[in-house]
DNA sequence: GAATCTTTGTCAACGGTATGGACAAAGCGG
DNA sequence: CCGCTTTGTCCATACCGTTGACAAAGATTC
């Protein structure tokens, strides 16, 4: 088990920036609080905390905003984060319509843009990348903290993007161009991924400290978050569920393989099955609103692709034991007759006092979940403000 | 999203402890090696180390062992481990033999002793596992490090086993009742996954970070090292795979759900479906000699369960991305035609690229795996002998 | 209203721990 | 034999969290 490298180790200024961001945490965290309450929560002195505090507002991250009640002694100060005091430029390059944003440190949206790729890719899809992050950087803005990438496909650590079917992208190192051109730190990670970090981050308030979000759309991908950090896998295609083949004798499925979950419950597909079930609705938002108003076949067609999204759930509840499951993307218009097929064959397939503590929640079309979790990743890296549990 | 608790304030003991654990494990995994080639390696000066490893001297965990080669300079002294520093008692009550042993630190057994339980179970099992400990520690022994158990069923991270049907245990809180018993430090965990552990450290030179080990006998349970460390999911039921249902319509199981894995590729369901053949043989040696002799009928028997755990290692494959899976257990005896359907059926039923770097290996019937890994699980814990990438 | 108690935030002294420089010991090469 | 290199240790220093004390300021009690 000779492993050549070895773990670094553990210096004072380590201790000092872990400290730091517990402070920041708390700040971040509970909103407008006293050095004092800080020291209680952290275990750390009074001291230890002024000091730390007073960082804090030298970089402008904190700012005194009163007094609070007294409690049989004198008043606390009041310290509380100033969200506007950093920006960060986040990307979500998910669908065929690119997305930029300024986020400030809540994650609020200060500025968005987007365009269009009218079917570009490749390096003309590069350059819509970087006419974007010009445009939101020529507008006013704070200190920025860096920029975040989700982008589809199989993205590695260090922000490669290894392989992007739409796109026409094969290792694109698109984290060190970025970084090269504009200077800030940067993270490139799978949009999938990212919408589930941000779901874990903004979303929940009592969570346990695992939970996957599948999102189904245009193809299946999930966000694995356990013991509350992003899981890549050996590969970084940990999550990569569309391709975990449901049917044997399915349909081909443009991977190769037949019978993939992509080929059953993808928005195409679901529109492809509608179509052979000679049904005349070309949108899902039509389909929904059929099956609805009655139409059995309709109905159908969406408990059918719900069942194949149930058997992948019972997948990764029987692997994984995860409580919290979230649905996204644009498939979830299908609303509580496909959430109910998920659930039901979920129910069916995995063991019993697992399924029952499950909750398969609707997670929405999830606008700015990608753009979030883009943010979360900066935030924790640059920041240390990581949720653990 | 308001987290009552908060991580840990980062002192100075703790970068102490972690320089002091690197040290241990530089000394503990590269041998006799000099003070200098440790600070070279840790990046610690070699002041630090020099004070370190004299700690390590006082508590008999290392010893000088004699002068290196000098490469131009004066003679390294060379330090190496004592193995037979410490004792720690290991346990595994995982098959209907339990097994005791004491480990030193480099997992060599030193007492092994064991006893059949004759079909006892509840409080008649427990008492077992105390003349086994008895009965270890009158034996000549090494300062005991703690005790490290692992046992069937869903056990939490408390060391209670909350839920392990062959012994009629509900909620024994084994760990605190050994820790009461013999005061040492106790880790108690699901044998599986201490197996799976015991793999990872143990066995592999230069794995990835990433492992799964499925444990298939009685029953099918698997453990997932994920980035290094054993994942328990949120209800410590991680791995849990057996009860994932393969075939809908397939046989009942005792879980109460139709076609559980366990229904179709644990040991017992092997057997039953060799009678159901009409095949002679009621041991899985028999029906493997059978097979290897040239009976077609024994063939398909063991490949039909083959591809049910290949389907679930496809599962596995899709959703963690992992590269390394290790298969043991007293079903591998069934040897090559069962490991080939199994290697087939993930492949076949999972993306390409994935699929081809996967390695499937044969982890054999593995007798000491479930005591390597809880004395892994012991060392990690007490002497900070983690293994990260 | 005065005295006492509580709580807060800060300051100075202290202690643990990693670092850097210096040095003796000990071997190699010329 | 002399210079160079490497090793292990000693000493002084710097970083940073802790401890104890204290002033400020409000609450509580008499």
């Amino acid at each position: 088990m000779a492993r050549t490298e070895f773990p670094t180790k553990a210096t004072h200024a380590q201790t000092r920036a872990h400290n730091a961001s517990l402070v920041l945490r708390a700040v971040y965290d509970l909103g407008p609080i006293s050095r004092a309450e800080i020291a209680r929560l952290t275990g750390l002195t009074r001291t230890s905390v002024g000091e730390l505090v007073g960082e804090l507002e030298h970089d402008g991250l904190a700012r005194e905003v009163g007094r609070g009640p007294s409690t049989g002694g004198k008043q606390p100060t009041l310290v509380s984060l100033v969200a506007d005091a950093r920006h960060v430029v986040t990307l979500d390059l998910g669908e065929r319509t690119f997305t930029a944003a300024l986020l400030d440190l809540r994650g609020e949206v200060r500025e968005r843009i987007s365009r269009d790729l009218d079917g570009e890719d490749g390096d003309n899809a590069l350059a819509v990348v970087y006419e974007l992050v010009d445009e939101l950087l020529a507008r006013p803005h704070q200190p920025i903290l860096g920029i975040g990438v989700g982008a589809p496909g199989i993205v590695d650590v260090e922000g490669t993007i290894r392989w992007a079917v739409n796109l026409s992208w094969t290792d694109l190192a698109l984290g060190n161009l970025l970084h090269a051109r504009y200077g800030y730190p940067t993270i490139v990670a799978n949009d999938s991924r990212a919408a589930a970090l941000a779901t874990f981050l903004f979303d929940g308030d009592d969570r346990p400290s695992n939970l996957v979000a599948i999102k189904i759309g245009r193809g299946i991908g999930a966000g694995l978050v356990l013991d509350g950090e992003l899981f890549g896998g050996d590969g970084d295609g940990a999550g990569e569920i569309g391709h975990i083949v449901v049917e044997p004798d399915g349909a081909e499925c443009h991977c190769g393989r037949f019978g993939c979950l992509e080929t059953i419950a993808s928005a195409p597909a679901i529109l492809r099955a509608a179509a052979a079930a000679g049904l005349p609705y070309a949108t899902l938002p039509e389909l929904a609103a059929a099956a609805d108003a009655g139409d059995d076949t309709a109905l159908a067609v969406e408990r059918a692709a719900g069942r194949a999204i149930g058997t992948a759930v019972a997948n990764l509840i029987g692997i994984l034991d995860v409580r919290d499951i979230v649905l996204h993307g644009s498939v979830t218009v299908l609303g509580e007759p496909w959430f109910e097929a998920i659930r039901d064959e979920a129910t069916r397939r995995s063991l019993g006092p697992l399924a029952r503590e499950t909750r398969i929640v609707d997670g929405g079309t999830g606008e700015d979940l990608t753009l979030l979790g883009a943010c979360a990743l900066l935030l924790t890296r640059e920041l240390g403000l990581t949720v653990h549990r």
